[in-house]
DNA sequence: CCCCTCACG
DNA sequence: ACGTACGTGAGGGGC
């Protein structure tokens, strides 16, 4: 019988009751794939999922986690290609099955339920070993139907106010060209920095010795460019350039192609395994990068919108990652700081110039806040200093030993999880999330070095992704719970985006701030602030 | 397909 | 002597 369209609607409504029948297991590789084609065909999954691809997330996050490879290296088993099935599959084009033997499908078909089953036995055992059970059932699972409701929710765009933002985009951006290529004495592809090199470095010879990127080019990324601004007008029109072509092209011009036809609506895809970290990510198009920083960018905030009479709903982590610093570091000084409600970076610039409070400069504040920024990240003092621009690395050297001895919780808690990590070959966050850090005692200093920042590093931002994505388990239950017509529709790291029926709303933000601070128990209080709006913008 | 650049947390 | 803060995804150039 071939396989097509004409009798698919059969073939799902035969299958019906086996995924709808709550006393049957279901074992999947990538069951986000299955569930929102099943969802689409209206058939509601019922029954314990567990996701063979998420298991093995967990179990070796930087390595791949095709049903292949995996098969390979734990089966010792080489499956049936996709490739060898379908020879040509273009890319954005449905897949055309009707040529395909019928029992060569179904040979494929069942041979990656079999690897996939066989898989699970032992996926599951390793979960345990690892200690991280919890996260898989108690996280990552429950996350699964939740990211399905999501992305197939999407979010509204107004696609006028893009095209008016990208016409008046258009024309700054063509006065610029012009004077641009004035001041260079010829027409080049400004897009190419390879050109533009060439044009900065070779023709009006800016510097004596231009900084190279590691393949010979020269550089000519924004660092660069602002430290040559003073020596020629032409770099300052360049930034700009570069500035307003990247909002043009990335996100004006593209986001409404990525508009679904029948929906109406924006949906993106949200990856479960692709960070070392634990965090998501989101592609197709990318929702957690929207610009937001510069005022042109704003104005591409202004296009998501909620749904008409609705509002969108903004709620955010306040300095997640430097409270779970706080929690993981049980630094008192930083403790009391949160405990208390200071301004952080303020509270931190008394602590490391050692000034009151209320003497605290803009200065001073603000070098605390690039510190309190690096901390997680396991800052150096040429980095610190880089960053400043205003202080010497010796400087830089000082304020950090300040910080480390105002808050020597920090310090020690550095030194614990590097010490750990080359012991064990691995960190972990709050909940038991691995990262392996293979180079952790590599013999190359830099290589070691990266590695010993990552130490420093993913627990912290391994937590602040854990506590979010229970938050969102939490949230997504307690509106389905009280039937609420609310819709979760983004994640963006720290922060989740609802469309708001405005008669929800005291209910929402109730449930909202509750499932988000309750995420975990930490020894540090959490702070959630809440937006509404029209947009993403005056939600923010 | 890699490189460079740059948007976000 | 060297490189230098963590994690992502996408567009355009150029081979």
């Amino acid at each position: 019988m071939p396989v097509s369209s004409d009798n698919s609607a059969t073939v799902f409504e035969a299958l019906r009751p086996v995924f709808s029948n709550s006393n049957l297991a279901k074992i999947g590789h990538n069951l986000k794939f299955d569930l929102s084609i099943l969802a689409e065909q209206g058939i509601d999954v019922a029954g314990k999922c567990y996701d063979t691809m998420l298991a093995h997330a967990l179990i070796d996050p930087e390595q791949r986690h095709n049903l292949d490879t995996l098969s390979e290296d734990f089966l010792q088993y080489t499956t049936i290609r996709f490739s060898e099935l379908i020879p040509e599959v273009k890319k954005g084009q449905p897949i055309d099955y009707s040529s395909v033997k019928p029992q060569a499908l179904a040979d494929y078909a069942i041979e990656d339920a079999d690897v996939t089953l066989q898989l699970w036995e032992l996926f599951k055992v390793k979960l345990e070993e690892s200690g991280q059970a919890k996260v898989f059932y108690e996280i990552e699972t429950p996350l699964l139907p939740v990211l399905v409701a999501m992305e197939r929710e999407g979010i509204l765009m107004n696609e006028a106010t893009l095209v008016e933002t990208g016409k008046s985009l258009e024309g700054h951006i063509e006065t610029l060209r012009d004077s641009i290529s004035a001041a260079a004495g010829r027409e080049f592809n400004l897009n190419s920095p390879k050109q533009l090199g060439e044009i900065l470095f070779d023709e009006l010879k800016l510097v004596e010795k231009p900084k190279k990127t590691k393949t010979g080019q020269y550089a000519t990324n924004e660092q660069v460019l602002s430290s040559l601004a003073s020596k020629h007008p032409i770099v300052a029109n360049i930034l700009e350039y570069r500035q307003l072509t990247k909002l043009k092209s990335t996100y004006i011009d593209a986001l409404p192609n990525s508009i679904d036809s029948v929906s109406g609506r924006v949906h993106t895809n949200y990856g479960q395994v692709q960070t070392s970290t634990g965090r998501l990510s989101s592609n197709d198009p990318n929702l957690q990068n929207i610009p937001v920083r510069s005022a042109q960018g704003r104005e591409i905030r202004k296009a998501f919108i909620a749904r008409p009479g609705w509002k969108l709903l903004s709620a955010d982590y306040s300095q997640i990652e430097l409270r779970i610093l706080a929690a993981l570091t049980e630094d008192e000084g930083l403790l009391t700081a949160f405990r208390e409600g200071r301004d952080i970076h303020a509270a931190t610039a008394a602590k490391i110039f050692e000034v009151p409070l209320n003497e605290v400069t803009r200065e001073q504040r603000s070098t605390a806040k690039m510190v309190n920024f690096g901390i997680p990240y396991g800052i150096s003092a040429f980095g610190l200093a880089q960053r400043l621009g205003t202080v010497s690395r010796t400087e830089a050297q000082e304020i950090i030993n300040n910080y480390f001895a105002q808050f020597p919780g920090i310090p020690g808690y550095m030194l614990r999880m590097q010490d750990s990590a080359k012991a064990k070959g691995y960190v972990e966050t709050i909940t038991g999330r691995r990262r392996y850090l293979q180079d952790i005692n590599s013999r190359n200093g830099t290589i070691r070095a990266a590695a010993e920042r990552n130490a420093i590093n993913m627990p912290i931002q391994g937590t602040a992704a854990d506590m979010i994505k229970i938050a969102m388990v939490n949230v997504q239950n307690a509106l389905v719970a009280q039937k609420l017509n609310t819709r979760m529709l983004l994640q963006v790291h720290d922060e989740l985006i609802f469309d708001l029926d405005p008669n929800e709303e005291a209910a929402v933000r109730t449930l909202v701030t509750e499932g988000m601070k309750q995420a975990l128990d930490l020894k540090c209080p959490i702070e959630i602030d809440i937006g509404l709006g029209n947009n993403w913008l005056e939600a923010h």
